[in-house]
DNA sequence: ATCTTATTTCGGTGTTTGGCGAACTAGCGA
DNA sequence: TCGCTAGTTCGCCAAACACCGAAATAAGAT
């Protein structure tokens, strides 16, 4: 969860994620998107993908990259934690 | 919306909003729970504060903090938009 | 095998960030 | 006024970060 804040916390990598939201796109595809060279992209997908964010599948010679929408899941009921005041959620345990 | 999702970045400061969510706090309160110095925790209180999670009031020689739900929402729908509009969107012909 | 295309990893640099202690400000009470 | 307490701001440092170009890897095509 903490790599997932830190993910969201980068304006770039936030618009990674709305791009993809629309649909599963290459790293070629995505790069092409941004004015940064393709290494600095590429440390963003990883950065990304460490979280949980996005999964990658490589097929043949591109990586196409695509949103989990279990982790955004996380993320939003982890929000939802610091907003709903004194109401501890059950589950999880350990 | 940026400021909101770099102060959740930090674990330490999303530790404060949770502190914040069972009650208001001053300053020296919040302070007493990390083992960080109080200037540093000024850093913190200024990041959120500036990015509208919280908000502050003197009481005497006291600053007590907390939190402001409003920001919590938007926080909250910014997540939530990054999830589902958008996706599987099969789009309706006209 | 070699070439080409797609992408990542590596080494380096400049900037931002989180941390500290010391110095400063604000308000209160003697 | 002076002194005390609560907090913040300031200057500094080390670690982390975003970024780049160059070199490395991966896989299909020739």
């Amino acid at each position: 969860m903490n790599e997932v804040f830190r993910a969201l916390g980068d304006p770039t990598r936030r618009e990674i994620l709305t791009l993809l939201k629309r649909r599963d796109m290459t790293a070629g595809e995505l790069a092409e998107r941004f004015p940064l060279a393709k290494s600095t992209l590429s440390g963003h997908f990883n950065v990304l993908r460490h979280s949980g964010l996005i999964v990658s599948e490589r097929h043949g010679t591109t990586i196409v990259y695509s949103l989990n929408l279990s982790a955004f899941e996380e993320a939003l009921s982890a929000v939802m934690d610091l907003l709903h005041a004194g109401r501890p959620r059950p589950e999880r345990k350990r």
